[in-house]
DNA sequence: GCATCTTTATAAAATCTTTATAGAAGCGTA
DNA sequence: TACGCTTCTATAAAGATTTTATAAAGATGC
């Protein structure tokens, strides 16, 4: 019997640890994360049933977070904050949680939402698109089309394109390429990459031979970029 | 595009009316009951899009109301209410209440509450018939047919059909579909899916051979494409 | 008892990993 | 500048592994 897992993504180590002992007694495997960064990177590599989601997180704004997992991330995420006022509520709601419960919380009330929202776990509705140059990329449907014609990606191809696109115009290094797809220990297996990267190049640029949107940044890694 | 229709049950009348010109100011269609017994009746005449459901009903216990509604009706319901012991706001929400405001409420938050549980809603099955190449599925009527001959399919296949409906274009990954059909805890019996793609694929599809409608996306899921 | 669901077995298909080879770019030296 | 050397990159293709399709037998429930 697989049980339902929760991500939580708060920097405080106590608010965790309860979390943690609360959700466990409670029958749902748990997950953490202390930033941003981490949570949003643990959401997409493997995705939980639902998040719990800190505002106050140290490096970068809770209502941002928010927005970028909805980007792609279609389960329920319900907002854990110290924040009370009525215009975070209402941000975070239309920002698409799906629900927002101010700290101290009590914990029945707490897994009785949890409950209520695993129950109505939700079908989203149209993705976010990120379209250039001819390509265009639907992070929710998972979908990948070139000059409006779908593109057959692989599970392995479409998570590299994924993270990608999520990180336009940064260069991501080998390394960190290696590490988010293929998982701790890859990361010298600089030659997997070569092979996807070509691959993909071949199934989404205009001219494979001068790539336009994955360039590569030698010695580095490589970079995405959306034209124009 | 119709407005969507929220039903307020409440026998105070000041509170009926302030819901009234909120919600009619933010383009929602309002109905008024004062009684469980009224309320119940209009819910079950006309069901609304939502309920707005006061728990300090004169004439019936709140809970008791909540539960029969859910007897039938699968939209959201909001409770308001006086009572904010967390036993109050942990029964209504296993009653399958989707949220619980206690009173007095901001009205912004509730409109954002309001926005997100619609948002969430079962996409609204009402009248969809899904029509390509051939195929036809009338959500409403559960009803498939291949050029115009009924299919017969089981309950389970049905549900899996459906599902695939009304997510038309997006990858539904196994992790997903084994959730929603078979439910929590089956989340890796791929199997189980694998037979019954191929048993749909055989009722359905005009060459199971060369699937146009389920395609596989190979290590991630399933996606159901209407054919052109 | 019959329809349906679950499980098992096996073949086929798709994908990933590994190997091989060639090209491009940087760098020091004559 | 030209040359050889080294390092990094691109790509195709063979081999290995994983994932999928399908039939069919066993179990379950009304």
């Amino acid at each position: 019997m697989n049980k339902a897992v929760i991500l939580i993504i708060d920097d405080e180590p106590q608010i965790r640890k309860l979390l943690e002992i609360t959700l466990e007694r409670n029958d749902y495997a748990v997950r953490q994360a202390a930033t941003a960064r981490e949570g949003i990177t643990a959401a997409a590599a493997h995705p939980p049933d639902m998040v719990l989601l800190d505002l106050g997180l140290p490096d970068q704004d809770g209502q941002a977070v928010l927005r970028t997992l909805r980007e792609w991330y279609t389960d329920p995420i319900i907002i854990l904050s110290v924040q009370s006022a009525e215009e975070d509520i209402v941000t975070a709601l239309d920002n698409g949680a799906n629900d927002y419960l101010a700290k101290p919380f009590r914990t029945g009330e707490l897994l009785a939402r949890i409950r209520s929202a695993l129950r109505g776990a939700a079908t989203g509705d149209a993705g976010k698109l990120i379209v250039s140059g001819g390509l265009q990329i639907d992070l929710v449907a998972r979908d990948v089309k070139r000059e409006g014609v779908p593109v057959k990606l692989t599970a392995t191809e479409y998570s590299l394109l994924a993270l990608f696109a999520r990180n336009e115009g940064k260069v991501l290094t080998h390394h960190y390429l290696l590490k988010e797809i293929w998982g701790q220990g890859y990361q010298n297996q600089s030659q997997y990459l070569r092979v996807f990267i070509a691959q993909l190049r071949k199934k989404i640029e205009p001219d494979p031979n001068r790539p336009e949107h994955i360039v590569t940044e030698a010695g580095v890694g490589y970079r995405f970029r959306t034209k124009e």
